[in-house]
DNA sequence: ATAATAATTTAATGATCGTTAAAGAATTTG
DNA sequence: CAAATTCTTTAACGATCATTAAATTATTAT
């Protein structure tokens, strides 16, 4: 049975509360990456010892795994959001202009922790690259089908290459994630996805 | 006095190449990163003992920064070939397709070391990735540069605003960098590239 | 030859890494 | 109450981190 937020009925009950922690964990391993995480500063981000964190969550990588989650869980409305607007140039938009609100947001560390976190590899973290790779993969496959909806709709040309849209698109919400890192502010990186989005093979506008 | 690749008249004299692990180093850094390439990681792919690596660089830090200049004075021709263009959207064109190449070589790890080296923060690499950041601004200078004379020059619309240019494309790039990364190829890239190009706001072509 | 110098080798340093054993504290069950 | 269970705390584990001290080796200068 895997752990869940609700301690057991016997026992010691845990004082802190998981989603809140999982929340903190999430935050330091935004700004500073799986590797650059070190369990102090987990300890330190999420205000426990190094033992209660093993007992609620295994260990770092699984920590992780569940952190990763649960922004999976947070972001996954934007996303469908984007695929729910009603031509792929108004999903592009959104997708990109939601990214910038979330890598610049004041509540949140700078960048995307998926497509950035996969930028490293440590050899000890190849496990972690591949699966953050995977995430953005799946990530992708979401518009393809969106893109391809929109062909039969007529909102994009028969001939549109909808991997190639949606690979466009996650290129330039990659490079938003760096350049967000590297500083550059809200406004700065929307006047590049209104440029990003200004070549989109609209058929009606 | 800063060490050189000569070594002193007397003493014993080295018996590695200082250019040749230079560019040793310099690979294993592009693979893993600033803090996933260990010292020991260092000292195998360079062939050499840590104290010898001290004695000829210093530190790690000092290291990585050599690596870099060394880096920086093999991809330098690239981007000045590209802004030797003749006109802006060859400029672009030239600078995305060679990075490309550059992000894909079958030499090469994949992605930019500059870029990726930046999406990183330990909090012990923090002066690190700073220093990639301002090489990637002061590379994004020389760009703007080169779009300002095209403006001059006719080639770009009088109203053109080169520092957004300039940085969108330097955002592909650096999304480049991390879909080469994520294991993406050369030809799959190579349609971003001839995507993010059709909104070029030539004059003449 | 001897002295001086510098690179290499071996082996170790203290710090920090992720992880866990052992003991103490808090709760439910019988 | 006592027993059982589970969390928290303290303190440590071995591994690895970047770095260096000390000894050895190879070369030039005298």
């Amino acid at each position: 049975m895997p752990p869940t937020n609700k301690t057991s009925t016997v026992g010691r009950p845990r004082k802190f509360d998981r989603d809140k922690v999982i929340n903190l964990a999430l935050k330091a391993f935004w700004m500073h990456g799986y590797d650059g995480t070190s369990m102090r500063i987990l300890e330190s981000a999420m205000g426990l010892k190094a033992p209660s964190i093993y007992g609620a969550f295994g260990n770092k990588e699984s920590l992780f795994k569940t952190c990763i989650e649960s922004y999976n869980n947070k972001t996954r409305p934007f996303h469908l959001k984007a695929v729910d607007q009603p031509n792929s140039l108004l999903v592009a938009k959104c997708l990109l202009e939601s990214a910038v609100e979330h890598m610049t947001s004041e509540d949140n560390p700078d960048g995307c922790l998926i497509f950035l976190g996969a930028a490293v590899s440590s050899p000890s973290s190849d496990s972690i690259r591949h699966y953050l790779s995977d995430i953005a993969s799946r990530c992708t496959l979401l518009y393809v089908d969106r893109f391809e909806r929109s062909i039969e709709e007529g909102d994009l040309p028969k001939n549109a290459d909808p991997v190639l849209l949606a690979n466009y698109l996650i290129v330039v919400d990659r490079g938003l994630a760096l350049q967000a890192k590297a500083g550059h502010t809200k406004p700065d990186l929307l006047k590049i996805v209104s440029m990003a989005l200004s070549n989109w093979p609209c058929c009606d506008r």
